[in-house]
DNA sequence: GGATTAACGGCAAACGTTTCCGATCCATAT
DNA sequence: ATATGGATCGGAAACGTTTGCCGTTAATCC
């Protein structure tokens, strides 16, 4: 007995020598309390004597000391961490996503980890496991779309899971639906409105999920407005602006040229706006162009672009709130909410009347513009 | 005695029975090892025999058996996370900045801890805060300047530092020298021997200091040209489309207009084009623009940015190297490197001769005018 | 063939918290 | 005066690793 004593007595004085230490320990010796009693002030634990929290919470202060979140995830079993797997972070979507993302983590006391995975199924792959390893409290996976062998690798672990669009169903799986119909809509509707029936879509990446509902948005709206789809306008795109660019290059060779074009994204419509520029062609005079995201530079294109606004923020807040609810999840009535965020038009200046149509048009139609 | 044996038996039977527990005594006990053994196995620590080190592999395979990181930086005192600090992540720069630093990071085996600050000391320092509570091995500070208070705050700690052009000297302590002036001077140097004598500058926010570096790298480089810098067409701006869109529609009222506006970045100078579209204006008929960064959609404004190159890749991986140094450090022969970030003019599509040089070609007619 | 040694595996302490459980104390009811 | 009980606080186990130290084994040397 008095061995193990002075024993453990010799050790901790050795590792206390180096004075600059600070534990939860040096904390309970200054204020002459339990280690226990600084932990529960520290997280406000409604029986601790005020007087004594106040003592602690002075020792606190004046050594700035804060706690090891390390060694409190390892013990609480919460990290308080969310992950966020987006899928190009130099897309200015994204940052802008992330941004509020982070706000309102930050914000509940979440820290977050951040990854971009360029598409790559490899990098996401790689990313799942090294979040996995950090114990997140839960993963915003904001692809707009994920491979399904990856999806299992994640959904095996029990961790809380956010995705867009699509995702599988089960217990700690939120999924939040984008109403891409409701904007894409108003944006063939104005198109039509302005008298185009020629309208072709550069889509985005194949197998993106979110790109497929996209361009079935664009279809199903274009029959609604009576207007039937022509294959040849329907043209391959990456969300990029090189993809953009590709594909107008390729749209100015057809032979039958449409009048206007919708972009599954705002990248790719600014490499549209650059291709048309480079050839010596005008929009909206010549092309009314539409993008969709809404991202920030979106208003100061050369002209600023008609695209379809989808909120990062909504998205942001949706994905936080779905995790928060199940991280901290009473489990019992907060079931499977709903999470819907909506699309809309913001009409700029990259959309106009088709070529043609202003002169052959009544003057006092003409007038009225 | 018996008491105690029989309660803590009894604690371990309990979370025991749960099958899906998995730590490294599993693997152990699946292995017939210690877990002594396992943690060398996957540390690859080379006294262990193969044979078992196999046998170790095989089981944690088969499960599909991670470390828990939080309880491994807890014993260890390593956390493999490496802090970033950003002042916009909305600004595309610095997406593309982080992009590489995660890429470095992750390569290494490093996690990244990133927070926008949108240049608020109050975000910087909580951020801070939370980094440090995180215990991260490092940070790298890349807002291109930073409040002194706050910088103490993180040099008190005894972590890794990285800064970019300014920053305290001391131990741990790197700063990321990056050379504006080369850059810069390229570009008024493109600009002088096109013709230009009235270049005037819209400079970044106030306070930030690589702002004024680029400013002083400016006034220099004009002086090198034998032009004398107008006070009137140095302008405030604060590196955002809207600063620019303002500052250029102030200089529009002058009632001397330069033929030439070199901005402190990109984003900057996106807004002077957009604002010289508005003004129906011609880039660079009527004004030449320089920009600074050489962000990816430089390339797609209307006209093609000229613009100064800084490389986002050299800048994440001088910063990952220098704190990967410091916090891995040897400590000997390694001391103080030195990193220089070199910056280099692109031209492209918005800079041209000034206007009345080439129409008006003969002198005398423009005398007469 | 016995001793020296190198190789290797296991025991247990340590990392810095949280939290269960028991102990103490004072006030109140019996 | 004693039992009851709530309010507080302290002791100590537990979280899942790493790693120093020691014991065992087998190989090598004289």
């Amino acid at each position: 007995m008095a061995n193990l004593g002075s024993d453990t007595k010799k050790k901790r004085t050795k590792t206390t020598k180096t004075p600059e230490r600070m534990d939860i320990r040096t904390i309970a010796r200054l204020a002459k309390v339990s280690i226990a009693t600084v932990s529960r002030t520290i997280n406000r634990v409604p029986t601790v004597n005020p007087k004594i929290a106040k003592r602690v919470w002075e020792v606190i202060e004046e050594l700035d000391y804060f706690p090891n979140s390390q060694a409190r995830a390892l013990v609480s079993g919460r990290s308080w961490i969310l992950g966020l797997i987006v899928s190009e972070i130099t897309n200015p979507f994204f940052p802008e996503l992330i941004q509020g993302f982070e706000d309102i983590a930050v914000e509940h006391g979440y820290e977050i980890l951040v990854s971009s995975t360029n598409h790559d199924p490899k990098r996401m792959s790689h990313c799942i496991r090294r979040m996995l390893e950090r114990k997140v409290d839960g993963v915003a996976v904001m692809t707009f779309g994920i491979e399904a062998p990856l999806l299992d690798q994640l959904a095996q672990r029990k961790v809380p899971l956010v995705f867009v669009d699509v995702g599988p169903d089960g217990p700690g799986i939120n999924v939040l639906k984008v109403d891409y119909h409701h904007g894409i809509r108003q944006g063939v509707q104005h198109l039509a409105a302005l008298g185009h029936r020629k309208i072709a879509f550069i889509r985005g990446p194949e197998g993106l999920h979110s790109a497929q509902s996209r361009l079935d948005a664009f279809i199903e709206s274009l029959r609604e407005c009576g207007i039937a789809p022509n294959p040849a306008w329907i043209l391959p795109g990456d969300h990029t602006l090189e993809g953009g660019m590709a594909a107008m290059r390729q749209l100015l060779t057809a032979k039958d040229m449409p009048t206007a074009v919708m972009c599954s994204n705002d990248m790719t419509a600014i490499g549209v706006l650059h291709t048309m520029y480079r050839a010596g062609l005008r929009v909206p005079d010549d092309l009314s162009v539409i993008g969709f995201d809404n991202i920030h530079i979106a208003e100061v294109t050369i002209p600023p672009l008609t695209t379809v606004q989808m909120s990062r923020f909504d998205l942001a807040k949706a994905a936080v709130t779905a995790l928060r609810a199940c991280a901290e999840g009473t489990e019992k009535s907060e079931q499977k909410h709903e999470y819907n965020i909506q699309t809309d038009l913001v009409v700029r200046e990259s959309t106009g009347f088709p070529r043609g149509t202003m002169k052959d048009l009544p003057k006092k139609i003409r007038a009225k513009k």
